[in-house]
DNA sequence: TGGACATGTTCATTATAGTAAACTTGTTTC
DNA sequence: GAAACAAGTTTACTATAATGAACATGTCCA
């Protein structure tokens, strides 16, 4: 970006795909509509706190206002389960893992399937600080260790946690466990 | 973030932490020393254009001036299959979701559990630009049409898509299907 | 001690962000 | 087809962001 930020389409774009007027969303960002009007259509060189208020009114953070890179292509990226990937695919003390999303992806989000056979452990070193984990019990039951913390899970509960510090998964039973899991990796600042 | 960035901190920090003057700044970025000791001092309410020359001028993000963002928690969120969210679980037409992630992180990513009778269909507005959706097939077999294309995905399998145009997700099988769902609003950059 | 310089702040002025109200341009309804 | 409404634009004005110049506050060295 080489040049400050035009972010009246942005804006335009977001409060059409809500279906919101200029006079709603006069309301609920407390931005008169002549300068709604005037900052969609670039005339105009609003202040951080308006912009702000405007993202508030959209309900999205000011960095998506503020955004002026592309959008990404309209792609559909298949991952299925019987092709083999094998690079992707981690297999050891009765746990494994098949990696889900697309590595393009791998920076800000990752997902996998982890397959628990019976009495298997899954263990972690801590991830960057920020790091959280959503996990979805797919099948059967497990034990999550976070720290000092613990729980257990089973099939169709949800589990978030930090995942900064050392955690593990653990199938204490005798059945089979499969969990869903998300791996966030939020950008440090500071 | 429920009040305007203060943003005068941030310049302030980094300026120092760079061994730069307002003067040497105010050349870097084109924003007169008036102005910067003035914004530093947060006396004032610049517009973005303003904040995106010093961000320049600093060699940094435009977002990393407009942070003010704190540290999550250390959380353990627990959300169990038994437990009823009833203002988080619509069924109908033989649909039922439930939402998996907290209330809290709404914004970014949402999870949901997406239950599917036989021949039933969830059919969807397009959401916000940048949004994508990311599919695992628990449990049976749906097929997923957004916009133009569409795929039939079995258990196991795995779909990327960016939904903000129109999509759908049916089960057009006489066994029940469920869906894992994890839906990013996050605008992607590049 | 008192220039000479360098840093950040305040002042007076100009440019423009922001507002309320008037205007324009549809679209619906009788 | 004109009245009534609703959505966005333009206008006239006010509030304030942004500027350059003057001012204050050091610190360094003769």
């Amino acid at each position: 970006m080489d040049t400050p930020p035009m972010i009246g389409k942005n804006i335009q774009r977001l409060r059409s795909s809500r279906k919101l007027t200029l006079n709603v969303l006069s309301e609920r960002s407390g931005v008169s509509k002549a300068m709604l009007s005037q900052i969609e259509s670039d005339k105009v060189n609003p202040t951080v706190a308006t912009v702000w208020k405007i993202a508030r009114g959209l309900n999205v953070e000011l960095n998506d206002l503020l955004d002026t890179d592309d959008q990404p292509k309209r792609v559909f990226t298949l991952n299925p389960a019987g092709e083999e990937a094998p690079k992707l695919e981690t297999r050891e003390n009765g746990v494994s893992i098949r990696i889900l999303s697309p590595l393009n992806m791998v920076e800000e989000l990752e997902m996998y399937l982890v397959s628990f056979e019976p009495h298997s452990k899954l263990a972690s070193e801590p991830h960057y600080p920020g790091t959280q984990e959503f996990l979805t019990v797919v099948k059967g039951a497990v034990k999550v260790q976070v720290g000092e913390n613990s729980a257990e899970i089973r099939k169709g509960d949800f589990l978030v946690y930090h995942c900064d510090i050392e955690h593990s998964i653990t199938n204490e039973s005798n059945q089979p466990a499969v969990v869903h899991m998300v791996v966030r990796f939020t950008v440090d600042k500071h």
